[in-house]
RNA sequence: GUCCCGAUCGUCUAGAGGCCUAGGACAUCGCCCUUUCACGGCGGUAACCGGGGUUCGAAUCCCCGUCGGGACGCCA
């Protein structure tokens, strides 16, 4: 939360240093005959389930521990009981969710679920609702898989006699396999995009705009989401992740993020330490790199030189290409060292030999570089500085 | 199996009954720019799941089907 910039405005806090509170509610739902103690062991349980589930049932408690049905139950020795919430059986429970709109289930779906267990540790579903009263929560904001969790905890925040907050369900991430992106399947830690070299800024973007939209707005700021954000303009349908697309939205940050910044966060990908100042080399090329490590790669030819295959140069150089670099070398070794004056020695070259550009600039890159995917060749002349130009000429066309 | 929710280009989406000959973005294809690769510019291919209604008129509303997602824990 903190790389992508998310910030909180309280907590943590820890419900096991909450414990008193909760069973205080519960005591406060036993009596109000909200909820009552349940004695049924998981075996049972689990027959129980196993046998609806067979018939082709949904798999449920059947109230048997109800204070109204246990009468004549025999309470187990020395076992502690669970303590259950005494759901309506009659009617349904519905609220307007801000993203779906109304949502209603039968009251007869749902079953008496277990709200404190044995050793006092409340369950998910009544936790929550405990929390959320004592933290005056007015909007409950989460994924689509907890619209079933939605009646149970209405059904709690009723019988404590309290307003219930406002609900909004965001629809579910996909992977690009259509499997649901989650802790549990498909795993992906944020911070994954961290070290694949993706701008907080752009992942937020690229985050925001998948399952929501503002007109055909795609690269926009936090300042400007928070202004426009509506739950109206949410999707109700869950979404794949688009590797493709979240790189783009990567590049169009980096091409305009501050070039000191970018080069502060080459760091883990490249080692700076000899040769141009990164900042420079990061201007040159941002333009051209959809993530960190890319344009960690591509500045690397400034840092580390790999001679170029010898079959590579041998194909670069020919009778015509030969003497122009011979030339190029002879008048850098005079030359201002400026990019200006550094592409008048170029065109000098070419107008001396008659190549074109490609002609003489290909080769020049394979030499000096060691490839043939670089900028421009003045720039990279420039950046690298003449000692470096001249040395790596010399040495592949020495002796010729 | 039962319940809940959903469905527009390959993907993310615009769309609140006539502005839709269905718009934008990514991807893809072609052209231009060009010192290679990119960037950028211009253009193309490409979608309303199917069937019934309602209406003068439906991508938009209703019903059914199909498909997709979610949930059915003393997990959260």
């Amino acid at each position: 939360m903190k790389w992508l910039g998310l910030d909180w405005d309280e907590g943590p806090f820890f419900q096991m240093k909450r414990l008193d509170r909760y069973k205080a509610v519960a005591e406060q739902l036993i009596a109000s005959g909200h909820a009552y103690p349940c004695w049924m062991s998981r075996e049972e349980l689990d027959s129980l389930r196993k046998e609806q589930t067979e018939k082709g049932l949904k798999p449920r408690y059947d109230g048997r521990w109800r204070p109204e049905r246990a009468q004549g139950m025999k309470k187990p020795e020395g076992v502690k009981p669970v303590i259950r919430f005494r759901t309506p059986e009659e009617g349904e429970v519905g609220w307007n969710d801000l993203v779906k709109g109304p949502i209603s289930f039968p009251n007869k779906e749902l079953d008496d679920l277990v709200i404190l267990r044995a050793d006092g540790v409340p369950t998910y579903n009544f936790g929550v609702v405990v929390d959320d009263l004592d933290m005056q929560i007015t909007h409950v904001i989460r994924g689509d898989d907890h619209v079933n969790n939605t009646p149970r905890q209405l059904h709690i925040f009723n019988a404590l006699g309290k307003p219930l907050p406002s609900f909004a369900h965001l629809p579910m991430l996909l992977g690009a396999d259509g499997e649901r992106l989650s802790k549990r399947h498909g795993a992906v830690s944020v911070l994954q995009y961290r070290e694949e070299g993706f701008l907080p800024a752009a992942l937020n973007n690229y985050l925001a705009r998948l399952g929501w939209s503002h007109g055909n707005e795609e690269v926009f700021s936090r300042e400007r989401l928070v202004e426009w954000f509506d739950f109206a303009h949410v999707s109700r349908s869950p979404a794949k992740f688009d590797a493709e697309k979240a790189l783009w939205m990567n590049q169009q940050y980096i091409k305009g993020a501050d070039d000191a910044l970018l080069a502060s966060l080459l760091a883990p990908f490249l080692d700076s330490s000899a040769g141009p100042p990164l900042e420079k080399v990061v201007a040159l090329l941002k333009d051209r790199a959809n993530s960190l490590p890319q344009l960690a790669d591509s500045a690397r030819i400034f840092y580390a030189y790999a001679d170029p295959a010898p079959a590579e140069v041998a194909k670069a150089l020919n009778d015509s290409t030969r003497p122009a670099l011979r030339m190029l070398m002879e008048k850098l070794a005079g030359a201002a060292w400026d990019r200006k004056s550094l592409a008048a020695v170029i065109a000098d070259v070419l107008k001396a030999t008659g190549l074109k550009m490609p002609a003489l600039a290909m080769p020049a890159r394979l030499l000096i570089t060691g490839r043939t995917q670089t900028p421009s060749l003045d720039a990279v002349l420039e950046l690298l500085g003449r000692e470096i130009i001249l040395e790596r000429l010399a040495r592949h066309l020495q002796g010729e």
